[in-house]
Formats: structure tokens, sequence, C-alpha cells
DNA sequence: AGCATTTTTGCATTCGTATGCAATATGTGT
DNA sequence: ACACATATTGCATACGAATGCAAAAATGCT
């Protein structure tokens, strides 16, 4: 098979020879800020326009020594808030002009074909947006010498680069949240029990559940998947201590988790149950689910990485920095409403404790 | 800015006196089918193991010609149909040994700078997923020899290949669904009215109500977007002659429309409105929504396109194929379910008129 | 105009790999 | 051991653009 010819395409010489020029004239012409007269330039762009040229982007790399690439790793791109991810992404790359190659699927164990392909397309910079990704892969490409920044997550040692929100104030406040709603007995559908953001956000909602005097949390294990949270789910609320708030540690489980409150058992939210999800993805706001949720400021945190990896691409450093940013707790429906504490802000409800 | 240096990487020629043997000795190491007795890809690969080496992906794409690279245009993944794509298309390319090349944003009129990178980085092919390109794009790149493949999508010139579903017929089968539930006014809820799919899923459905003699049927906007779904869902339901049944583009502007039906205006569903979209993506399924909705192959799609790029490339003749597939109308609790044509395969269950 | 400066230009080389060709090594059959 | 076929190898060149350097052209100044 891949025996197909391409088309030859336009090439810069081909370009000289018809503007009359040398071949560096015309390189010159399309790089930003090398030296050549208005007039050549013209000459040079009337014969490239005639021909159809186009800068072969390959050939510049080699020699430059930059493909103007950055890979991004995601794994799972059904939890809703990785596409919104994605696309602003994009969007912030373009405009530094920089292309995005993306790997999809889950690579937990063997890493090694994704970093392959990493290094032979010698990406200028990697973007780790996974919670699932062996922390073994940022490490060798930070060794690479190619910029590395984790995304949502960090790992232990912090020679990587990473940019996050404070998951363990958040789920302090998810449980001060509920303490507030009067809730008494505590739940907690885990992600992914290895990964840095679950753990945080457990750490924290556990600590100030055990300084108010709770400290018998009914954990399930989600594993940021619908079906297990699914799972979890039932086996929880079959309990005969079931508990009356639950914290599911993103959304796109917690619309599962509700699902199953609500038409497998028949619950009431939040009456008979509450629960508060993670992330504020779009459908958090949809109002069949209408999800309290701690919102993680997604922009800011894609504006924070594409900042960390430009900044260390042109300095040739790669010291690890970590960016770690503040979200709130988005109140809609889907808990309680502790008697203070809310605030509303352009139309958004907020829960600030101490503010109300 | 940008003057940042990168680490040099390892060379074949490095790797080659290493290991004592010629440069050509280590490409043919690492390019399947050369020719190369064992010792000496033996004696390379070791040199290339203790020296990290890995072929630059680079250098190779400019000497063959062919960088490897599939471009993926995706204007809105806020659709949920199109990250599960995305995900896919990744799963199957990377099987074939190719990278992805993530384009996404609107790029309504001026496709310009897109179509200059794909140009730029000389991509092997291109998979255009989006329904509210620009036709123009897609011709030139077909015209300047690159395989091109609409997704999900036609033009009326089919000079470039296509994948796509029976939208006439996926209309056509929703209108029978909602007549035989015995529903007596008709709405429609449109995409991008420009779209083929839109267009084609309009007229599909149009045709089977007027030859069943309803030829009033009330029409709103909604651009594929969940705020103009939203819009001309309160404009719609607002009518005295307000409809029974109401066939939405697509499911991720069912989830609005839906909303708005139940709590805006206090619909039952499917007690006072039927509900049908199109897609069947994931949130369909959740049973807060349960809508019933035409599905579509996804994966059998988006192996199409795949093969028709892969052939393409192979052959070098870019021969526009139009690939059609057929999906089914699933049956769930957003709309009026009729007392015959509803069958059930392995759990799901699927409307297929006159085989009750 | 004449000289010093600055700007523009072309030449030649470089990036890292693939590959046609000729040279060499290996293997086969007698 | 010989002639011959076959499998490996290295040499040299090509891919398309960027860039240091020196030559050439344009400009400024007196």
């Amino acid at each position: 098979m891949d025996s197909g010819v391409k088309k030859p395409g336009v090439t810069s010489s081909q370009v000289a020879r018809r503007a009359g020029v040398s071949q560096s004239a015309v390189s010159r012409t399309f790089t930003p800020g090398a030296s050549i007269s208005p007039k050549t330039r013209e000459k040079v762009m009337a014969a490239a326009q005639e021909l159809g040229y186009r800068p072969n982007a390959i050939a510049r790399s080699l020699i430059t020594n930059r493909s103007r690439i950055i890979a991004v790793v995601m794994a799972y791109l059904e939890n809703l808030f990785y596409p919104d991810v994605l696309e602003e992404l994009g969007r912030l790359l373009v405009k530094e002009n920089y292309r995005l190659l993306l790997f999809t699927g889950h690579m937990d164990r063997d890493s090694d074909p994704v970093f392959d392909q990493l290094m032979q397309y010698r990406v200028d910079g990697i973007i780790l947006a996974s919670t699932t990704l062996s922390s073994h892969l940022s490490e060798e490409c930070a060794t690479a010498g190619i910029p590395v920044v984790l995304f949502n997550r960090t790992t232990e040692r912090d020679a990587v680069s990473s940019v996050t929100t404070r998951n363990r104030e958040g789920g302090r406040r998810v449980a001060e949240f509920l303490l507030a709603g009067g809730h008494k007995r505590f739940g907690y559908i885990s992600g992914v029990e290895s990964s840095s953001t679950n753990r945080d956000r457990f750490v924290g909602y556990r600590e100030a559940l055990v300084e108010a005097g709770h400290d018998d949390i009914v954990v399930g294990v989600g594993n940021y998947d619908r079906a297990e949270a699914e799972a979890a789910a039932r086996e929880m609320l079959s309990r005969p201590d079931r508990p009356d708030a639950l914290f599911v540690a993103n959304d796109h489980m917690a619309v599962a988790v509700m699902d199953v409150a609500r038409y497998e058992f028949g619950l009431s939210i939040p009456e008979d149950l509450s629960i508060v999800g993670y992330d504020d993805v779009g459908a958090a706001r949809w109002t069949a689910y209408g999800i309290t949720s701690m919102s993680q400021p997604l922009k800011r945190m894609v504006e924070a990485t594409v900042n960390i990896l430009m900044s260390q691409i042109s300095s040739g450093e790669i010291e690890a920095e970590h960016r770690i940013l503040s979200g709130e707790l988005m109140v809609r429906t889907s808990a309680r409403v502790p008697k203070s504490g809310v605030v509303e802000i352009d139309g958004r409800r907020i829960y600030k404790p101490g503010k109300s």
C-alpha cells in the first residue's frame, strides 16, 4: 500500500526564478523582519500569487528546529469539560501561531507509542490534559527538553509545570456549603483515586467535615466514568444509612448519579438528597439538572497553560511553574441552599460563606 | 520574543558513527522493508537505544513528501456529537499511523488562514467535520490535490468526497413516527438553514407530512445553537396554535428545547408535546431527557471517512466518493410511542414501521 | 561629486533523512 | 575453488527553506 504520489507543490526556487530574484529573496519575503526592499518583496509576492506558493512549513521546521506544533494529549473527551478546553486551546494557540496536534485515547500503561510520536514530530510543547495519564510520560518529555504543562493535574515531583485550581479548597467549600445546608450524612463519589485532582478534592471535603464532627463519610468509586459512577450511586443509595448530601468528584459523573437517584430510587433532589458536582460544565447548567458545582475557570486555566508554554519555548528555560487558580461554588438547584452565604453576581448565584 | 534554543536532538549520523555504519544503514533500519542485514540492524538498534535516537519525522516528511498528518477541521465541539467523532477519528488514524492536526473555531467567511495552514503543513488529507464551513474551502483543497472528505455534510458540486447518513429518509422516518403517534400539529426547529444536513432532514420531514395531509409546519430557526434554539422554542410554544409534535434538527438543540418546554412552559413530555431529535448523542440517553432520536452510526461513519482518505492517499487518485449510511430511530421517552412499529433489538427500542 | 554608511542582494551551506546507484560482501551450485 | 546470483552496504545527492557572509546597490553627508 501507500504508493501514491502527491502533487509536487510550488517551491521558493520556482517563485524566485519567476520573479527574477534569488531563492533567498523569496525566503526573506516570507520571513517577518527580514531584510528585504519593498520593491523586490512586491515582485516576489506577485510571482508567489501567480504560482500559488506557500512556504513549506516542514522544510522551515527542519532548519529552524521548531515545528510550531503543540501536542495536546487528552484521554477522555466524553467529559464535556475537555472538549471545551480543547476548543479554547485551539483558539489561543492559533492566535500564537501554533498548531495543535491531538492525541486521544487511554494510554495508561504503555505511554511509549505516544511519546515516540511526540518526539518524532519534534513538537515544541506538550499539554497533558488528562487525569489518567502516567506521570512517567511527563517526566520523560521534560527530560527530553520539551516544555510540558500538566492541565488540571499535578505530580508529586514538581519538575514539570502545571495549571490547576485549588481543589482542596474547592472540596472544603463544598463541605461547608453542605454543612450550612444542614445535612447530616455525607457521601463522596470519587474520580480516579490516584489522580491528584480527586485526591485533593476529597481531602479538602473530608477535612472540613471532620472538623465539623463528621468522620464517617460514605465513599464510592466512580473513576470519572459514567457507568461506574452509576454503579457506585446504586450501591450507596441502597444502604440503610444512605447519605443526604453527596459530593461527586465531577459533573460528568454527577449527571449520571442524579439520574440514578431520581429515576431509579425515586428521590427528590434536593429534598431527599443534595448533590454537588465539580467543573461547572455546560450540562450542569441545563435546567433538568441544575447542578450546584464548583467551577473551574476554564478560560483562565487555558490562558495560563498557553502562557507558560510560550514563555518556556521562547526562553528556552524549562523551569517548572505551577499556576493555581480558584473557582467558585455555583449554586443551582441540585442541593439545598443554606440560609446565608449565597450571593448573586450578575445573574449567577455563588456561595461565599461569611458574605451573606 | 521567540529567541529560545531547543535541545539539538540525536541524528541518524550520530547513531551511524556510534554503530560504526553509514547513515544510510541507520535510515534503513528504521524504514520497514528496507534492505538491511539482521546483524547491522542490531548494531544500529543498540546505538540508537543508547543515544535515545528517534527518526525525525519532519526531515522524513520533507524527503518523502508525506507528512502522515491528517487535518481535522471541526467548528463546534459544543455539540457532543463532535467530540465523539474526534475521539473515534483519533483512534482510527493512530491505527493507520497518521497524526491528527486539529483546527477548531468558526471560520465562516475567511477560511483562508486555515487553508494556508493546511497547505503549509502539507497535510496528507483533510476531514471537514463541520456543518458551517464554507464549501469554498473544500474545493480549494481538492484542487490543490489534497484528499478531502466532508463528514456529515455534502456540497452541491460533488467534486469532493463525503460521508453522510440518509438525512432525508431520517426526516421522513421522524415524520412517520410522529404521525403514527397520532399527533396533529407539527413543528420543526432547524439547524443552520443552508447546511445540507438540515435541508435534507427538513425536506424528508415535510414530504412525509405533506403526503399525510399536513402542509402547515411551524418552523423556527435554531442554527444548531442552544440559545437560538431556546429562543425559537419560546416563540413557537407561545403561539396559540402551538405544535404537539416537534422535530428538532439535532439533539444538541433538542436538549435545550426540552428544558424550555418543561420548565418555562410547564409542559409534560411527551403528554403535551412530543420531541424528536437527531444524532442520538450521549445526552439523549440520559434519563432526564430520554430523547427519541434518529441515530447516526458514528463509528461506521468515521470508519468510512478514514477508509476513503486512506485509499485516496495511497492511490493518488482523488476521485470523489460518497458514502451514505443509515441510522435508526431510537425510541425513548421524549415522544409519544405509536401502538405498532416499535421493535426491540438487544435492549434498544427502534422504530421500524411495518415491522411491528 | 566623493566618500562613508546603511540597506539589500545572492552565494553557498545547512537542517536530518531517504534513496538510486555502484561497490562490496555473502551465498549457491558444480 | 570457481563462476554466478543475490543480499548488503556506502556514497552522493535531493528535499525546500533559512541564514552567515561578502559583494553590490542605495542612501546620506559634506
